[in-house]
DNA sequence: CTTCCCCCCTGTAAGC
DNA sequence: TGCTTACAGGGGGGAA
C-alpha cells in the first residue's frame, strides 16, 4: 500500500532523526524482515554497529540511509505492502509486528529507536553499496550525490524527480503492447506508482485502465503524466492516503488523503464527474476502479 | 527480448 | 457460532 507519497512521508520524517546520527545498536527480531540483505541477521547488525548515517533518500518506493565512512553503502529499505518506519523512545515497548529496531544516537536529539514494523512481511531493510546513477544525476529525493543503492538502480527516476524523462515515458507508452496501467505500475518505466495512484491517475486523465498503451496519443500520454503529478503531489500534501492502520508517518499517524479519492475502492459509488456508478474489474491479480462513461476504452 | 502468472504473508471479512 | 476461503497488493522470479 505504501507508495511514493507516503514513501516520502515517511523519508521526510525520518530525514531529521537519523541524518548525522550513529548506529549505536541494532536487534533483528525476524529474519524475514532482512529477505534482501544478502548475509545473515547477525551480519546485519554487525555491519551497521558505530556508523554514522548522513542522510534520507528515496527514489520511487525505495528508501536508503547513506552511511558515512566512504565506504559508499546505505541501508536500504522497501516497506512492501505493510512496512513502517516509527520513530520511538529507546524504551518504548514492543511495536505489534515489530521485525527490527536500531537505536541511532543523534548530536541534537539524543538517542532514538528507528523501529522496522511489518504485519505482512513483504517490506524488507538491508546493507546493500551504492552506485553511481546513469545520467550523473542526484539518486533520489533527500540527497545531492550521484548515487543510488543497487537495489534501486534498476528502477526509473518517479515523476516528481527533477531528472525524470517524460519523452522517455512516452516512448515507452508506445513501444508497449501491454494495457496502459501496466505500463504506469512498471517500476523500469516509471517509479512509485502503485494500484491506488495508478487508477486515480486514469480517472483523472479520463483514461480507461485496458486501453491499449501503444494507442495512447502523444498528447494523452502527457495528460495522464501530469494527473500522475497532480496526485502524487496533493497526497503527498494530505500525508499520503491510509485506508487501515498498515500506513503511518513516523510518528504513527494516518494520512488524509483517502478523504480525496475519486476512483480507488469506490466501486459502486457515483462518479464525481458524471454520477455514474464506478466499477471494479479484475486487473494482473489486482482490481482495477474505473468510470465506465469518463473512462471509455480505446 | 517482452509479457504474464504466481508466490511470498497476515489480518479482515464474507460465506457456508 | 465457528470454521474455511477469498482477498488485498509490491516486487521478483521464472515460464511462455
Amino acid at each position: 500500500m505504501p507508495e511514493l507519497p507516503e514513501v516520502e512521508v515517511v523519508r521526510s520524517g525520518l530525514e531529521p532523526a537519523v541524518a548525522g546520527a550513529a548506529v549505536v545498536a541494532v536487534e533483528v527480531l525476524d529474519p524475514r524482515a532482512l529477505t534482501r540483505h544478502p548475509g545473515t541477521a547477525a551480519d546485519f547488525e554487525g555491519r551497521l554497529a558505530g556508523r554514522a548515517i548522513t542522510a534520507a533518500v528515496r527514489r520511487g518506493k525505495f528508501l536508503w540511509l547513506p552511511l558515512d565512512d566512504g565506504a559508499d553503502e546505505a541501508i536500504v529499505g522497501h516497506l512492501g505492502m505493510s512496512g513502517q518506519l516509527l520513530l520511538r523512545s529507546v524504551d518504548a515497548p514492543r511495536e505489534r509486528h515489530e521485525r527490527i529496531r536500531m537505536v541511532v544516537d543523534h548530536p541534537s536529539h539524543g538517542e532514538l529507536a528507528v523501529v522496522f514494523a511489518d504485519q505482512r512481511t513483504f517490506g524488507s531493510l538491508a546493507v546493500d553499496a551504492l552506485v553511481p546513477t546513469g545520467d550523473g544525476a542526484a539518486g533520489g529525493r533527500g540527497s545531492a550525490a550521484p548515487l543510488v543503492a543497487s537495489q534501486a538502480a534498476h528502477i526509473a527516476r518517479d515523476p516528481l524527480d527533477p531528472a525524470f524523462r517524460p519523452d522517455a515515458f512516452v516512448r515507452a507508452l508506445a513501444r508497449s503492447r501491454s494495457a496502459v496501467k501496466r505500463v504506469l505500475l512498471d517500476q523500469t518505466v516509471v517509479s512509485g506508482i502503485g494500484n491506488i495512484y495508478a487508477d486515480e491517475a486514469l480517472w483523472a486523465a479520463r483514461v480507461h485502465p485496458e486501453t491499449s498503451a501503444s494507442a495512447v496519443s502523444t498528447r494523452t500520454a502527457n495528460r495522464l503524466l501530469a494527473e500522475v503529478r497532480a496526485v502524487l503531489q496533493k497526497a503527498l500534501a494530505e500525508g499520503g492516503t491510509s485506508f487501515d492502520a498498515q500506513y503511518v508517518n513516523v510518528n504513527g499517524q494516518a494520512g488524509y488523503f483517502a478523504h480525496s479519492l475519486h476512483a480507488y475502492g469506490r466501486q459502486g459509488q457515483s462518479c464525481d464527474r458524471c454520477g455514474r456508478p464506478l466499477v471494479r474489474e479484475a486487473f494482473a491479480n489486482r482490481g482495477s476502479h474505473y468510470c465506465p462513461r469518463c473512462q471509455r476504452r480505446q
